[in-house]
DNA sequence: TTCAAAAAGAACTAAAGTAGAACATTTATA
DNA sequence: TATAAATGTTCTACTTTAGTTCTTTTTGAA
């Protein structure tokens, strides 16, 4: 079993390896692995070699090889593992700010380029997000308001019932709930002042699915 | 394994032979890799020869072999891994979760103690918030849908027209927009199916201001 | 408090990288 | 095939970067 710091240096190595190509030096692993001595990393690289976790080629610099992943972590690197997640969970991530769509008459989309947002990251796991400012109140009725940050995500199909970025005829964006009826698809806004919109399916294409929404009263 | 110089030179000499069907010449390798003198690409590759990198052949010019690159991460997972470094740095910000309100028929508030949960930090700027999740449908017009989690500064004075946390004879918490009239505080609901509140001023205490809504359709 | 292990730091040694020139070999072509 | 041009090798000298070894200091557990 390797001490935390060794487990830490271990991956660390295989890590730098397998990204960058090339060996980390002593004093990339100082910085890793937050000791301050150069001796300290000596120090661990001797333990890991002993224990034929890695390999030193004679004579040379920035020669290491890894040759085996421990199967179990320390229990300190556990723990650290689960704060991590529990950080990632409390923690938010920026997404692209792709301009405003109409929830009413359609209006500009994929308008700004590199403005983001940031939005808490359980709201974008897995997958691939944008944000737009909605504008208009046709969505009210299912708690859309104007001003209100939509975060989609990216997708080219949609079920029933789910709200959706929609592209109709190549030229408008639009936010509404998706129904595909027979051979056509129905745009549904929510609010009783709008009408449905019935489409061939060629007009209509999914830009995203709405995934969250984001207020702020300031 | 490698040093940087040494994996650039192997880099460029894979890619060349690769694209251009012919192993780069010394002069070539000069450029790709900076070195104003051809020694040193020599003793570059006998660095990759002896690491078992590339094959001379002998007698050869420009007949270098390239026998294995360092296998690199999937990008995906690098991607990955960069997404979660981001997210941490931009960790958000922990609040209170103080339990239910009521947008409805007053509930439960200041129930849980130890909850919290992670908010844009943006949100949450100056002053000291609580989020409270909401029950009912009293505010549904404003958008406030039942399950948000309603994101709170706290105060104990409040302008007409701002929704509110309201105290109500110090035992029922509920979620209303405030207006003061003439001697009279009154609590006005945004759903047509519910009545506004008349109250004396001795009867409420303003205990946050409404500051953002979170919603997640997961 | 005491002791051992871990870490820090300094001083040192070694390897990697740079450069230029002279020399050797291979390749193209006159 | 003779020869020049292109290419590769070796050497020296030097700078920078990397790794080792030792002593001192800190830390943490008994």
């Amino acid at each position: 079993m390797l001490t935390p710091k060794q487990y830490k240096l271990l991956m660390f190595i295989d890590n730098t390896i397998k990204e960058t190509g090339c060996c980390p030096s002593f004093e990339e692993m100082k910085a890793a692995v937050g000791i301050k001595s150069k001796s300290g990393i000596h120090a661990l690289i001797e333990e890991l070699v002993e224990r034929e976790f890695v390999r030193k080629l004679p004579h040379k610099a920035r020669a290491l090889e890894v040759l085996k992943i421990p199967r179990f972590k320390p229990k300190d690197i556990i723990e650290e593992e689960k704060k991590i997640k529990l950080a990632l969970q409390n923690s938010s991530a920026q997404i692209p700010l792709y301009g405003k769509i109409a929830a009413g008459t359609p209006i500009e989309a994929i308008a700004y380029e590199n403005e983001t947002v940031s939005v808490p990251y359980d709201l974008v796991t897995r997958g691939d997000f944008y944000a737009l400012r909605i504008e208009g109140e046709s969505m009210i009725e299912a708690g859309i308001m104007d001003g209100d940050l939509a975060i989609i995500k990216r997708a080219e199909t949609a079920e029933n019932g789910q709200i959706v970025v929609a592209l109709v005829d190549d030229c408008e964006a639009t936010l509404k709930v998706w129904q595909k009826k027979d051979n056509e698809i129905w745009l549904k806004p929510c609010n009783k002042d709008y009408q449905i919109r019935k489409l061939h399916p060629s007009q209509v294409k999914v830009q995203g699915i709405l995934n969250g929404i984001i207020r702020s009263y300031n």
